[in-house]
DNA sequence: ACAAATGATAACAATTCTATAACATAGAGG
DNA sequence: CCTCTATGTTATAGAATTGTTATCATTTGT
């Protein structure tokens, strides 16, 4: 078997993807099966409906992140569908599959509220990128994370997590931690963290505030202190191990 | 101090129908001039090149809204050119076009960052159709009906209703509510909510204004407090859970 | 081993920030 | 001109965060 340090990124990788949840409404079961395939290889949670019966409810309920929805579905014209959706106000994105490609059929598919079209038969790599491409665009993917060994910064939501466990930071804390992942292995000096974490205005400064707050620090991302995220650089810092 | 509500709802109504702003990066001049009657045609406002130089520094000064990128550009690749841009920061939406269409280039295409992709030779009529959907998504033109948990807003209306219940909301309230909407989960920090809802024109401005702005906001939406839609994040500003 | 310097930790204090109510003011509309 | 409404301003209480200090532990140099 073959591991390397890539590794604990794979998996938190995956991790991400399996919260990622991927609505497809498909009348013909065999293609909805290969798409079903596609998706859930990929790593998206899949939850495949034959008609647009209650997806509505599965909307209010749950929070998909995408939409796949075929345009000729029994009783229902897919945009039809998408445009009624759109008008209870749900924004979520919209991937129109279809047999026709009718200029008329692919105006009226993005006029109904859709973000993208492709028509049958379908390259799978193709969708695979479309689907990463309007997730990346509709901030479900936020670009804006950092990872550091299980360590997730969400730079935007100013969450941490670890393990998908939300972890609560002050705000100083969390510039501080910040501060460390922008620089793993590094030894930060505490003039560098005092000027990057406490700023400019920091007049009077104890030598001890660096170190109260690196201890709160790590008894919150590692209580039990078996981790070692951090590690005292004696006479200079910290670093981010 | 003067201050005129009339101004606000002109200004409002003015960025509204402000032009849309379209990059177009394209060396033959010919398919450049198509292009571009096209998109003015449609009411963009277009600003073309015939290589990459100098766009990023009109990126920096102006805010186009799309970038139209052609891959094979004298001297870079269009991908990579993107792939550059983002790197620096730019979160522009971007259209590759191309004569190609391996699968390995659309790969290349997507994974740089771009949003869409087609295929030369194109329709015109597909082409504003998907650039209006991605204008759309990348929340250029707004929706007019947006709806987070059980809130439902009405832009066109500027109206709120939750559950069917319609709650009356002042014009400042339902800007505040609609940054936030458009942001959900992220923590919107102070200085960005005042750009956003009070605009630039805010000279003085009280630390504590915003406070009790959300506190209104917040006893009308949800007056028992059962459902926190707000949370606030210390030393930051609020974020919609 | 011992002293000096530095880090860890806990307890306490000070500060900063948020929530909220009350008051002030300027326009809108009658 | 008057009243009402939206919004800004101020005041205060309370909560959360952050800083300070004291004490103990660890490292380093001799």
């Amino acid at each position: 078997m073959y591991y390397d340090s890539n590794m604990e990124n794979k998996e938190i990788e995956i991790m991400e993807n399996k919260e990622i949840e991927i609505i497809v409404i498909e009348d013909e079961p065999d293609i909805l099966e290969l798409l079903e395939y596609h998706l859930v290889k990929k790593g998206y949670s899949v939850t495949g409906f034959l008609s647009t019966d209650n997806v509505e409810q599965f909307l209010e309920e749950e929070n998909p992140a995408l939409m796949i929805v075929d345009r000729n579905l029994p009783g229902v014209e897919g945009s039809d569908f998408v445009a009624q959706m759109r008008n209870l106000g749900y924004d979520i994105p919209v991937m129109f599959l279809t047999a026709r490609d009718k200029e008329s059929d692919l105006e009226e598919g993005f006029n109904s509220g859709g973000d993208d079209y492709m028509t049958k038969p379908f390259s799978s790599k193709e969708l695979l990128l479309r689907i990463e491409a309007l997730l990346r665009r509709s901030g479900v993917t936020s670009n804006d994370k950092m990872k550091y060994r299980d360590l997730i910064l969400d730079i935007k939501k100013r969450e941490l997590s670890i393990e998908n466990q939300s972890i609560e930071l002050t705000n100083l804390e969390f510039r501080l931690l910040h501060t460390f992942v922008k620089n793993p292995h590094q030894a930060l000096d505490r003039d560098y963290l005092r000027d990057e974490v406490w700023g400019d205005d920091s007049a009077s400064f104890h030598d001890k505030t660096i170190n109260v707050a690196m201890n709160r620090l790590k008894k919150k991302i590692d209580p039990s202190a078996e981790k070692e995220y951090f590690a005292p650089v004696w006479g200079v810092g910290y670093k981010l191990i």
